[in-house]
DNA sequence: TTTTTTTTGTGATATAAATCACACTAGGAA
DNA sequence: TTCCTAGTGTGATTTATATCACAAAAAAAA
């Protein structure tokens, strides 16, 4: 079940199977029902949370009320408010289920001790965070290069089994058009 | 000189002497001239930079020869083409000087020998890429919920420095409004 | 099954922002 | 100094997209 976990890091480091006992030791494991929240505006986050099974979305909902949706994450995703995370501060995103999901938690006291202990572990998160770096400018580029059209080919291009598990209304938050002109581009 | 590149690294890890001197020595450094390119498209990407002096930006020209800055980079920043840096693959961005400019080059082998001999600079590695994870985070935030003219009031909150130094024309292309739009804006 | 809620499509209208066009200004270069 | 280019402001018009409104379809709940 951790294996997905361990494939992972595997990408990055090889581990023993001690190390990745050792690893796992760091983390605990949670159960979510859909609709269920992970974390709520306003909460302390605790934990950064690897999907096991499932599917989420964290989002920022506006004065207005409307929402817009930073990240979905889905197996083998990380998922947290990570602004409020790092700097120990309180969440401004919500996240919530969008299918019954299995995470599993790391603590920040947990994540940095595993970091401190094992020069490996922090190596593949140093790894794993430019990514997610380099991933983000794309999608500001594409914010800022494309229109709507444009953007949802790309989105579907590059996560296309994600349009099977998430309504349009939900795309469309995501890529910051509304849900009557998504609807209109994909005809 | 270069002890704003040791400043930058102790805001996260203490070094010694011989330590700061070991890291250095894996920079080269460059002087640049006003208007001239650190980076062009199609360009392999050897280097990731420190601003020590100036200021540059890092733009993307699309298809209609229209220009979108992915970022501004001045004293203490870093700047690079990641996606290529990170995955040696060719510049798909531009990156030249406001200013005259002078930067330290670290090569991605020499990133990676420092961090593999050195725990503590991967560590600050990883510490600071998080935190460009979390600025990008935001930028795409503001780009999915406010308007140009609050798009706007937030950079100009966020790095007023940056506005006595650069064009609106920059500006605008950053924020991904026309100059015009912008013009009309800040009146 | 029936009922209720969620999701989607589509018309009509409003609006923010882009584009085109031109003029004025200021700072560097000759 | 004079020229020239980069930067800026502003009007007129167009365009992409948001918003409002309603109905149909699909999915979930009872």
């Amino acid at each position: 079940m951790s294996q997905i976990l361990r494939q992972q890091i595997e990408k990055i480091t090889p581990l023993t199977d001690k190390e990745f006992e050792y690893i796992l030791s760091h983390f605990t494991f949670k159960k979510l029902k859909k609709h269920q929240f992970l974390i709520q505006e306003n909460d302390t986050v605790q934990n950064d949370h690897f999907v096991v099974k499932g599917l989420l979305k964290a989002y920022y909902v506006n004065h207005e009320g409307k929402e817009h949706i930073m990240q979905f994450a889905m197996e083998d995703w990380w998922v947290t408010d990570y602004q409020a995370y790092f700097n120990q501060t309180v969440a401004t995103l919500n996240i919530d289920c969008l299918e019954p999901t299995e995470v599993l938690c790391l603590s920040i006291h947990n994540r940095e001790k595993l970091c401190a202990d094992m020069h490996k572990i922090e190596h593949s998160f140093r790894k794993k965070s430019n990514l997610g770096y380099v991933a983000l400018q794309r999608r500001i580029l594409s914010l800022l290069n494309s229109n709507a059209k444009e953007r949802y080919e790309q989105l579907l291009q590059q996560y296309p089994t994600l349009f099977q598990r998430v309504p349009k209304t939900l795309i469309a938050s995501y890529l910051g058009v509304s849900r009557e002109t998504l609807s209109r581009l994909s005809s």
